[in-house]
RNA sequence: GCCGACUUAGCUCAGUUGGCAGAGCACCUGUCUUGUAAACAGGGGGUCGGAGGUUCGAAUCCUCUAGUCGGCACCA
C-alpha cells in the first residue's frame, strides 16, 4: 500500500497508509482526541472523520466544541436531522438548499400539499429527538452521480443540485431511510445532538433568484452545550433591545407612520437634534476639507436623468414622474449627481480648479420596494451627506486616497471600528445592468483596487454590486439584526461626464473630460443615524445626545431659581439643558432621566446651594459626585469639544 | 415585489366555543413638597388597520386591501 505524507499545524510531518481517515489519524495521535474528533481539514477544506485521505496535504484535527467548525459539523447533522423528521412527517417534501455557518443552519423546504408552518416546527423537533435517541449512527456511503441521478430523477431540486457537482463520486449519508448528500462533514456519533432549536419559517427564492419558484425557509441552531443554546436564546432576544425601531420610539426620535406614507420618517426634536449635529459637524468638516456646499431643487426635468442614465438603468426605483399637462416632467430625483454636475457646468471650469468639490445635504426620493423598508435603515426619503468630486484623470488617485482619509477622520469622531472595505464590480454575467463600456469598467476597477493594494489596506471583492455607472469601495457593517449593510461610499464615474460632455480647459488650452467621484461620508441621515442607535444602544455620547443635561430640583419652590441659573450658564456655553419642573418625586425624575439616557443629570437641593456645587450622576453610574459650578459646566463643555472620547 | 406570521387605547399587551371591549404604563385632575431608578386617589381615551361578506349577533369566521414584523430578492 502507498503512502502519504500528512502536515500538522505545528508543522509536524507524518507518513500514513493510502485510505487513511481523519479518525485514524486522530486515533494515532490520542484515544482522546480520537474520541473527540468530529471532523477533519485537509488542505483548508472540512471533510468527514470517516473520509478516506488518498493524498499529501495540510491536516487538521476538528475536535472542539465551540470554535467556527466543530460547531459547522454539528449543525450540519442537526440539518440532516431535521431532513429525516421532517419528511417523516410531510411525506411529499422536497429539498433545496442548505447551509450550516456561524450564526446556525438553514434548510430550504417545499412542499406542493402544504408548506411546513411556524406551529409544525414543534412538533418536528420532537420527531428529531426521537430519530436522535434511536439511531447512533448516519450511514456513509460513497455513491456514483449517475446512481444518485437516477434516485433521486423524480425531485427537480435534488436532481439540479446533483447536476452541479463535479465529481463521480459523491459522498452520500443515510439517516432513517432519508438519503442526502451535499455535507462537507457529519458527526460520527449522534449523541451531542442535544441541543438545537428550530427557530423560524421564512421564504426563500430557489437558487436565490426572483424569477426562480419560492421555498419554505426554515432556520434553526444548535450547540455542543445546553448553556451555549441559551446564551443564544438570549442573545437573539437582546438584539430586539438594540433595535434602533426600538429605542426610537423609546427615546421619542423618528416615526414612521403607515397612514401617512410608508418609509417616510418623521423626525421628532430629539432625533432632528441629533441629526442637527451630525449635519452642522459634516459640514464644517467637509468645508475645512474643501468642498463647497450648495442646495440643489429635490425636482428636476425628466430630460437631465434621461441624459444621466438613471431613466436607462434606475427607473425601477424612481419615483413616477409628475406631468405637468404642458410637456414638461419632473421628476423626484433619486441621486444628487446630475444635480451637482449642473453645479459643475455653470461655470467654464479650467484645470486650475480642479479638483472641483461640490457637496450637498442632498434630499432624495427612491421608490423602494414595500418589503424592503425597515424603520431608518430603508426608507423613501433620504437626505444623503453627498459629495461629487470633479478631478483630471491623472488627479483620481490622490483624490481617492484623500477621500478615504476624510472618512477615516470622520469615523474616529463617532468611534466606528466595526466596518470592513468591499471593492463592489459589475455583474460580468449581468452588464444589462450597467452602463456598457467594457473598458471603461475594467479601467475603473483596476484603479479602485491599485489604490487599495497601494495604501495597504484590507478589503474583499463582490461582483454585481456596483453602481449602473461605475465601480465602488463601499464600507460595510451590519445591524443589530446581522444584515450588512453600506455605510459609506466612494465612486468611480467616467460614464456621467461622458454623457453630459462635462469639459475642462487644460494647460494646453484645449477640452478634457474631468471623472467624478462620488461619495457619502456618514451616508443618509436615516441610515447613520439608525446605525449610530444601535451602536451606541440609544446611549449617545455628549456631543450628540439631544439633551446633555437634564436638572433635577429637589423642592421646585426653594431650588427652582437655583436651577434656572444653573441652566443659564450651561445654555450660555450652547449646553442643551432642560429643567424636570415636573410635581413628581425625585426618584421618578431620576429614573426618567436614565431611562432616556441623558448623559449628565443634575441634581440641586439645600446642600448644593449652600456650597454653589450641583450632584452629577451620570448615565448608567449608580453614584452621583458634588461637583462646584464651574467645573461642572467645563467637563461637560470638554466632554462635547472632544467628542465625549475617553482619551482625548 | 415574493413567502409566512401579525395588526385591539399614545406605548406594551389580555380578550375562552361568535354574545355589553380590558389591564399596566403614558395623559388629565386632585392630594402629597419630595435627596438619587416608578407616591396615592380619581378621570378622559378605542367604528378592535380599512372595505365587503356569513350570521339574530363579528375584535373573534370568510374574501379582498393597506401596513408592520421575520426572511428572500433589491439596495444608501
Amino acid at each position: 500500500m502507498s503512502k502519504i505524507k500528512l502536515t500538522f499545524p505545528d508543522d509536524s510531518v507524518r507518513e500514513f497508509d493510502e485510505g487513511t481517515t481523519v479518525q485514524d489519524v486522530a486515533k494515532s495521535i490520542s484515544t482522546s482526541l480520537g474520541k473527540k474528533a468530529v471532523a477533519g481539514k485537509l488542505n483548508d477544506t472540512l471533510i468527514d472523520v470517516e473520509r478516506p485521505i488518498s493524498q499529501d496535504g495540510k491536516i487538521e484535527i476538528i475536535a472542539g466544541e465551540d470554535d467556527e467548525d466543530s460547531l459547522k459539523v454539528l449543525r450540519n447533522t442537526v440539518s440532516l436531522v431535521f431532513g429525516a423528521a421532517a419528511s417523516e412527517f410531510k411525506k411529499n417534501l422536497h429539498f433545496g438548499e442548505k447551509e450550516s455557518n456561524d450564526d446556525g443552519f438553514f434548510v430550504d423546504t417545499d412542499d406542493k400539499d402544504g408548506q411546513i408552518s411556524i406551529d409544525e416546527l414543534e412538533e418536528i423537533s420532537a420527531v428529531m429527538h426521537k430519530i436522535i435517541k434511536n439511531n447512533d449512527k448516519v450511514e456513509r456511503v460513497m455513491m456514483d452521480k449517475s446512481e444518485l441521478v437516477e434516485m433521486f430523477k423524480d425531485d427537480p431540486y435534488k436532481s439540479s443540485l446533483i447536476d452541479a457537482i463535479e465529481s463521480v463520486q459523491i459522498p452520500v449519508y443515510k439517516l432513517d431511510g432519508f438519503v442526502d448528500f451535499g455535507y462537507d462533514a457529519i458527526l460520527p456519533s449522534m449523541k451531542s445532538l442535544k441541543h438545537f432549536s428550530l427557530l423560524s419559517v421564512a421564504g426563500a427564492y430557489w437558487q436565490g433568484k426572483s424569477s426562480n419558484p419560492m421555498l419554505q425557509r426554515i432556520y434553526g441552531t444548535a450547540f455542543y452545550k445546553e448553556a451555549d443554546l441559551e446564551a443564544d436564546a438570549k442573545r437573539r432576544a437582546d438584539i430586539k433591545e438594540r433595535d434602533h425601531r426600538t429605542i426610537g420610539r423609546d427615546l421619542d426620535l423618528f416615526f414612521v407612520d403607515p397612514e401617512v406614507g410608508a418609509g417616510l420618517p418623521y423626525w421628532m426634536p430629539n432625533g432632528a437634534t441629533i441629526r442637527r449635529v451630525i449635519e452642522r459637524y459634516i459640514i464644517d468638516k467637509e468645508v475645512a476639507w474643501g468642498y463647497q456646499h450648495v442646495y440643489t431643487p429635490i425636482l428636476m426635468n425628466l430630460n437631465a436623468y434621461k441624459t444621466s442614465g438613471h431613466w436607462e438603468h434606475y427607473r425601477e426605483d424612481m419615483f413616477p414622474p409628475m406631468d405637468m399637462g404642458d410637456g414638461e416632467m419632473l421628476e423626484l430625483r433619486p441621486m444628487n449627481c446630475p444635480s451637482h454636475i449642473q453645479i459643475y457646468n455653470h461655470h467654464k471650469r479650467s484645470y486650475r480648479e480642479l479638483p472641483v468639490r461640490i457637496a450637498e445635504l442632498g434630499m432624495m426620493h427612491r421608490y423602494e420596494k414595500s418589503g424592503a423598508l425597515t424603520g431608518l435603515q430603508r426608507v423613501r426619503e433620504m437626505t444623503l451627506n453627498d459629495g461629487h468630486t470633479f478631478v483630471a484623470l491623472d488627479q483620481i488617485q490622490a483624490e481617492f486616497k484623500r477621500t478615504l482619509q476624510l472618512m477615516v477622520e470622520v469615523y474616529k469622531d463617532f468611534d466606528i471600528t466595526d466596518y470592513s472595505f468591499r471593492l463592489s464590480y459589475r455583474d460580468p454575467a449581468n452588464t444589462e445592468k450597467y452602463f456598457d463600456d467594457d473598458e471603461m469598467w475594467n479601467k475603473s476597477q483596476s484603479m479602485l483596487k491599485g489604490a487599495m493594494d497601494e495604501l495597504g489596506l484590507k478589503y474583499y471583492e463582490a461582483e454585481g454590486e456596483a453602481a449602473f455607472y461605475g465601480p465602488k469601495l463601499d464600507v460595510q457593517t451590519k445591524t443589530a439584526l446581522g444584515n450588512d449593510e453600506t455605510l459609506s461610499t466612494i465612486q468611480l464615474d467616467f460614464m456621467q461626464p461622458e454623457k453630459f460632455q462635462l469639459t475642462y480647459t487644460g494647460s494646453d488650452g484645449e477640452e478634457h473630460r474631468p471623472v467624478m467621484i462620488h461619495r457619502g461620508i456618514v451616508s443618509t441621515m436615516e441610515r447613520f443615524i439608525a446605525y449610530l442607535i444601535e451602536m451606541y444602544k440609544g446611549a449617545f455620547p455628549t456631543w450628540l445626545a439631544p439633551t446633555q443635561v437634564r436638572i433635577i430640583p429637589v423642592n421646585q419652590k426653594l431650588h427652582g431659581s437655583y436651577a434656572e441659573n444653573l441652566l443659564k450658564e450651561l445654555r450660555a456655553k450652547n449646553i442643551r439643558a432642560e429643567i424636570d419642573t415636573r410635581d413628581e418625586k425625585m426618584g421618578y425624575k431620576i429614573r426618567d432621566s436614565q431611562t432616556m439616557k441623558v448623559p449628565y443629570t443634575a441634581v440641586v437641593g439645600d446642600q448644593e446651594m449652600a456650597d454653589a456645587t450641583v450632584s452629577v450622576r451620570k448615565y448608567g453610574e449608580e453614584n452621583s459626585e458634588s461637583e462646584n459650578l464651574p467645573m461642572f459646566v467645563g467637563s461637560v463643555v470638554s466632554d462635547i469639544n472632544n467628542f465625549s472620547r475617553r482619551n482625548g
